[in-house]
DNA sequence: CAGTATCCAGCTAGATACTG
DNA sequence: CAGTATCTAGCTGGATACTG
């Protein structure tokens, strides 16, 4: 009956099946490959469904073309947003869609599991934005200190 | 006189100021920094406060040792514990207590700003060892498509 | 115990040129 | 428009040896 008495029992289970300190899991990996500063941009980018960029809100999917999330991540390659389209792709966060118009447009949508992992990822954007004040200070403090 | 509207409007402000998605601001290069496997298993390690690894629930910064963390993050080299452990203590996300102990005995804890980045990031660790089973799926179907 | 110092293989990622 | 292909500088990070 309970979904959270599943829920949790669930994550228990995966948390004994897998576990990221381990050099050999998978999740490990896993963990890897989503902490990447592309990987959470793109994310942001396309989870961010509008103005409403309240964090506290799941946005919607919000489908961008190739163009669009070049421009929306300023500085990227092309070859890097290309392969961090291809690896999200590949691991079923996202889907890319084709459209034969000439020139073709290709759009990218996150999946639910993008959403997901949206869901958790943007805390990490807004996380960063939100103290990097606080860093600075430490930083310029940290500095004088050593410098004595 | 809200709290809550408060702390929205303080997100809204600095998120004003500070945008990742700029390749100059300052933001872009501490998510740039946080995105790293090490830190979040640092993080990880350092806030999970025992066995109640519960992901909803926020635990108490576990001071631990330099040889506990290197045994715990299995896999991870000196120089990148080292380099990983001294970029967080710079920052300000975590305190280096050296004991004049021989031998030495160092420790390290989080700071009040690295739990507080410890709530974000082990949500992390988490969706990687929950959804580690479902994108390993996605990565067979895709592959066999692309095979084809 | 908790590092530092050094070396170097290899991967990352940017720049550039080209294409359906 | 949305890529692919290629080359390469340089940074990352592992291995190894040494130290207060």
């Amino acid at each position: 009956m309970g979904t959270t008495e599943d829920k949790l029992a669930e994550r228990a289970r995966q948390r004994r099946e897998y576990d990221a300190f381990l050099a050999q899991c998978p999740s490990r990996q896993l963990l890897d490959r989503i902490s990447d500063k592309w990987v959470a941009l793109v994310l942001a980018a396309l989870g961010s469904g509008g103005p409403h960029a309240d964090p506290d809100v799941v946005g919607e999917p919000t489908p961008m073309r190739y163009s669009e999330l070049a421009r929306r991540l300023s500085g990227v390659s092309q070859k890097m947003l290309t392969q961090t389209l291809r690896h999200l792709e590949r691991d079923g966060l996202l889907t890319r869609t084709v459209e034969p118009t000439v020139p073709v447009t290709v759009t990218y949508e996150l999946t639910d599991l993008g959403l997901s992992l949206h869901g958790v990822m943007r805390h990490l954007k807004t996380w960063a934005e939100a103290h990097m004040d606080e860093v600075a200070a430490h930083r310029v403090e940290h500095d004088a200190a050593v410098a004595v």
